[in-house]
DNA sequence: ACTATATATGAACATATAATCATATAAGCA
DNA sequence: TGCTTATATGATTATATGTTCATATATAGT
């Protein structure tokens, strides 16, 4: 049932999977987007609510969350003047997802 | 047959968790360092072998060497003068594969 | 239109990171 | 011992990154 065609290792890395590896894995390896990502696992939060829980300021968290937009990594919608953050990718989701059980069991 | 106790999700990260995490992502999402860990994939290597193969000055590959070293994630053995170089935390090198498997398909 | 609240943005600063050069260390061999 | 090859290390430099402050933008309510 392996739907996904399989890498070939024999092959060097090209250019542009490297480059996009290494800016996801990027992505999630600031203690600030692991922690607002670590959120959004359970449900959607406004700005203002990942900024009080995390007490972080809000222009941190602001500037994080384009961060992750930018990356495809959150989506966002508007509720009057909020705006709420939700996850994108729940394949990057789970990957961080298994480091963070790799890491607690270390 | 899930053999490792389960994340409570619900429950902030705590500290020594998000320091891993954080630290072990920064080690793999380096194209360098990338690019090193995708030759090891398939067998062990010599500096000067990694150094070859990807056009990198020598000092540059120890410096990462001992930088994935550090955080456990290769192992090195003696042969003589050569010192060779093999992966040493599969689950990271699983997590490596996922990630370079899902950017393929971007 | 004015005010309050929520979010986004740009500039500045401090810190972290990676590559390079020069040199040190280590092992093998004549 | 002296020489060669392989690897490691320290210092330096350039660049990348994250946070903060100040301010801009946007929406809702009066």
């Amino acid at each position: 049932m392996d739907v996904q065609p399989t890498i070939d290792f024999t092959q060097e890395l090209d250019e542009e999977t490297l480059f996009i590896v290494s800016q996801t894995f990027k992505a999630i390896s600031d203690p600030t987007r692991i922690r607002i990502l670590y959120l959004l696992f359970d449900r959607e939060y406004a700005v203002n609510e990942i900024s009080d829980e995390l007490a972080l300021k809000q222009s941190t968290v602001s500037h994080q969350l384009r961060f992750l937009k930018n990356m495809r990594l959150v989506k966002s919608r508007r509720e009057g003047t909020s705006i709420y953050y939700s996850q994108a990718d729940k394949h990057v989701m789970q990957i961080l997802k298994q480091m963070i059980e790799h890491a607690a069991h270390c």
